[in-house]
DNA sequence: GCAGTGATACAA
DNA sequence: TGTATCACTGCG
């Protein structure tokens, strides 16, 4: 049994989706009629503007404002020029938290990933829950995960690099 | 090890 | 206006 995930999913904290998000599958349709699903395997947690690392933690701005609004949202961004990440908003509206899609399935780099979707700055605030070319589904898939230090945010500081907020799926 | 690539934030 | 920086990847 397949279950479209709705906003209730996403508009909890960031935590607890997270912990959730591992193993769920993420959709694309990409185009007319062909569906590729992928998936979650690797993700990683930015929470609130105290959180150095997090895009929030310099104020509200065109680039984060959607990660002020509440869950459910797509968050994405280009990076090094080059390469569309796949962030997911979560928690309620005002306190900015999103979650990067690191790898799935098969497709291990958030920078790959966006690419495989054909990610482009057209999904900035597209509603997961609403959307007719992405959304996230559960089919029943249980897993475990390991909790790691999140990748490259050295800009950061000891405090926030060190926290485990990286989640990557046990196989 | 490091070049490539362009939006963004912030200084001036 | 200019410019430093960046949730990365793919070459060597």
């Amino acid at each position: 049994m397949k279950e479209k995930l709705g906003k209730e999913f996403f508009n909890r904290d960031i935590k607890i989706v997270a912990e959730e998000l591992i193993g769920k599958l993420l959709v694309r349709n990409q185009f007319n009629g062909k569906i590729e699903k992928y998936r979650i395997t690797d993700i990683e947690m930015y929470i609130g503007e105290e959180d150095l690392a997090c895009h929030a933690s310099k104020g509200r701005t065109a680039r984060t404002e959607v990660m002020y609004a509440d869950g459910g949202m797509v968050y994405v961004y280009l990076i090094y020029g080059m390469y569309w990440l796949l962030n997911i908003v979560t928690g309620c509206k005002g306190k900015p938290q999103a979650i990067l899609i690191r790898g799935v399935v098969n497709i291990d780099g958030p920078g790959r990933v966006g690419r495989k979707l054909k990610l482009d700055k057209s999904f900035y605030g597209e509603d997961l829950t609403s959307s007719q070319r992405i959304w996230l589904e559960d089919d029943g898939f249980e897993c475990t995960f390991a909790r790691h230090p999140r990748i490259n945010i050295d800009y950061a500081g000891d405090i926030w690099k060190n926290k485990l907020y990286r989640f990557v799926m046990i196989e």
